[in-house]
DNA sequence: AAGTAAGCGAGACGGTACGTCGTGTCTTGGT
DNA sequence: ACCAAGACACGACGTACCGTCTCGCTTACTT
């Protein structure tokens, strides 16, 4: 039962205050802008105590991402019944989410970290692609069965395929000058 | 024409210098491991220099993807005939050349840096956007006259899709897990 | 007593060690030719230990010259019951004190950081001039006492055109061309 | 008569701007201060138009006191008749000249010049000690000859004196808190 | 008059040092 | 054993100057 030796324990609070200060910085700051110094200060936190528990910068990133919402970029598939129309509400939903230069800023700063070290980026792929893939699997195999999709279609694939447009999109900041994301559903057999 | 003040040149020779030693440092040491120092110094160059022309390590990279061959990163389109497998050939040519850790290295480098700067971002829209984008609308039109794709199908949502994924990938570090890259095309109708 | 908050305590190793290199380097390389960073190099230091302490290379020196035996430069008055003999002696031991080239050099680089930096001169004056005066005080009063010297002698001035007359000397490098420097003791009515 | 080949004549209105410049910089930021980039500028002058004409910045200052009035520094020894009240006042006119913030800084720095190069050094030398070794060396050997000093008084080493004085209160920034400077002349018998 | 050559302002070059910020470690006193 | 605070050795930042090296231009002496 959680054995542990003597001595004070671990204060879940510091570790809150970290993560918090560490998504907060780097919306505000980017990945560049971003220390374990500042973390420290503003979470009111001694440096050692982020080193104690955490080897890198990034490697509280990962936790954060894996930790509670995801950062909250784990947004919901809708489920009407018609998942041409779920797909494209769902990048629209996407678009819409990251108008907000704070949310962008945290996409980026996390696209950044997961570009730089492995670890982030096991860490989105888990959190985004295995969350993705599989709400797809269930919902592609209805809608095959119910003649909306052909046989045989690659939930894996597709989920790569529309996370990947989104991310190639945030990274190229471009938003206006490519078509609109939700048309990326009419090239789906 | 070409007019010029007074004073010495910019000298063409350190400027090669600068770029070719940012894009060999970017592949052994990843975008965090590049510093304006050791550029300087493995170009054989004042860091003066450096920051006389670019504004950061950021903008030295958005110059190396917009000079030369884009480092290498700008693969031909294949011409068979066959639209299909084309792409399909074009996306395990990607993935080949991927393999190459120094390449993965450089290619995650820059997907970095164009998360951190903008800029970066632009010059990578630039260069592989616009190139694959202009390159598939003249073959999708060939295709779409001879039948191979259906009507209306959208050149540049294909070239973000493609290039998204693959991106996505270099990001998440995906590439064993994932099913393979060129049965995307799979997704095409 | 010597309440400390928290944190780690000054490291009195590295502040002797950064003294000790600063009169080192002062005296092979000149004022001009000494660098915080040769500083901090030699002494095995961070270059933000020593910022961290002192506002500029010349607040190292001023702290030098405070610190312990004065760089050496402090020579004792002798007290041979003869005034006259004695301020000879001292002058001549100073002349003799200043032919080795490393003790030139480090009176030429105080000079430099009295000239550039009043906390400098300020130290010297401290160690120097008060340490002069009071000795002479002393000696005066017995001096006049016995018929010495005539009443009303002011051993501030004294101190004054001693010390200002070799620090010239110093400054000049007119070690060979003037009349002996003992023979200022003629001066004095 | 002044030999010389073809080719532009030196500019004689651009050594006198660089020579003014100096004095003035060095007057307001120090020795520290003053650049032979910031000399160039504000002379309106190239930096080879120096590098061509002097070694460094310190054989600029050493020309500077060398050249016209020697940057004003040479107080003329007033000829009353009374030696000793002339050397009163010229004590008293030197401390007075002093008072002014731009001409302490001027003294300053060039006292730093002489401390870090031994030219600069002998150019004040040849300037300061020569002029007043000579000056009073003929007021000498009249108030001798009139009974107003004594016989033997050695007019260079009275000359060190006086001017090392005053130097050493430049250094150690000592102006108020020592005795009045035109006391010394108290001390000559 | 044309030719030649040195000096000129301008400004880029390879470098050194600056003073600041951040890294990851260590130490202190307190919980 | 953990915590906030903070000093430590180290490395990189972006800037200021160093002394050198072109540039295109302007004199001035020499044919």
């Amino acid at each position: 039962m959680n054995r542990r030796g003597p001595g004070r324990a671990r204060s879940e609070q510091a570790r809150a205050a970290i993560l918090d200060a560490a998504l907060t910085l780097l919306s505000e700051h980017g990945y560049g802008g971003l220390s374990v110094e500042r973390i420290a200060e503003r979470a009111g936190v001694g440096k050692q105590t982020i080193y104690r528990w955490w080897p890198s910068k990034s490697a509280i990133l990962a936790e954060c991402v894996l930790d509670g919402d995801g950062a909250g970029l784990v947004l919901p598939l809708p489920g009407s019944g018609d998942i041409r129309a779920d797909l494209a509400a769902w990048l629209a939903t996407a678009a819409r989410y990251l108008d907000d230069p704070a949310r962008l800023g945290l996409a980026r700063g996390l696209a950044a970290a997961a570009a730089e070290d492995e670890r982030v980026g096991t860490a989105l792929y888990t959190r985004l692609t295995l969350a993705a893939r599989s709400a797809l699997e269930a919902r592609f195999a209805d809608a095959i069965a119910s003649g909306q999709l052909r046989d045989g279609l690659d939930a894996a694939l597709v989920a790569d395929a529309l996370l990947g447009t989104v991310m190639y999109r945030i990274l190229t900041g471009d938003a206006t000058r490519a078509p609109r994301l939700d048309d990326l559903v009419a090239l789906i057999d």
